[in-house]
DNA sequence: CGCGAACTACGAAGACTTTCGTTGACACTA
DNA sequence: TAGTGTCAACGAAAGTCTTCGTAGTTCGCG
């Protein structure tokens, strides 16, 4: 019945999702034991908040797992790329009226990015003009 | 008994707080009224609804208000810069693990950015590493 | 078989957000 | 003065998010 099913516009991950999500695009699939031990190296949380987690992602639809085996394997959906330009867009709408160099501005004022850094962002600027001819 | 009173590091405001907060730095000091007409033009949503957010962002301290006239007048306490940095702050370090080129990239890949908008982020860059020296 | 370890499933509590209806105070005016 | 419009205050409902305890299942092993 997959005509009747909405397709929903892909909702944004919250907070502890995409500290999740973050753990599975590094890692690629895990089970909740991986997902757990990586996530408590920076700040204690129980195993069963990580699993209730996936869970309800499942659910969501933002990763899918496999029960081939008995610990089951969650994947994120969406390619990091994606994710992460929808949460940059996001952000630059709803903070910066849509000027990305308002966006760069204040990134780059919080913190201190090294020589190497900026020239990085030089070289994207390029690319991106050369991409848009 | 300032002394007494914890200095809250300054949570980020949420989603609603966003919108109401950029109608006060647009406009400057508001009452209810205004911020609820500027708001109204974009999507539906009732008087008291501004009002009980104003109310609570009161508390919150992440507003001020002047309650010399009838009409309260509310005032955002933090200048729109430092809220802005704050947020592109944390989405560099949660999103993009601090790295403000990757941010860059998944910016621009969202939206298409004109010559000028691009040569703008060129600027912002020099005048950026000038300072650093 | 019976036990303990490893896992999933489920439910529910608590905190926050968002939204709005209702009430009451005030002030202006017919 | 009674009626009308403008406001703030409050309470409460509904929806999310986050967290975790508990119960039940399965597997390997002594």
């Amino acid at each position: 019945m997959s005509h009747t099913m909405k397709r929903e516009p892909v909702k944004t991950p919250t907070s502890s999702e995409l500290e999740i999500l973050r753990v599975l695009w590094e890692r690629g699939p895990s089970t909740v034991k991986e997902v757990h031990e990586a996530l408590s190296g920076s700040k204690p949380v129980g195993y069963t908040t990580i699993l209730k987690l996936l869970q309800i992602m499942t659910v969501k639809g933002s990763v899918t797992r496999n029960e081939h085996d008995r610990a089951h394997v969650y994947e994120a959906c969406q390619p990091a790329e994606r994710t992460k330009r929808q949460l940059a867009g996001e952000m630059l709408d709803r903070v910066f009226g849509g000027s990305a160099s308002e966006l760069v501005l204040h990134a780059l004022s919080g913190q201190k990015s090294s020589h190497e850094e900026i020239e990085e962002i030089r070289r994207m600027l390029d690319e991106y003009e050369r991409k848009l001819k």
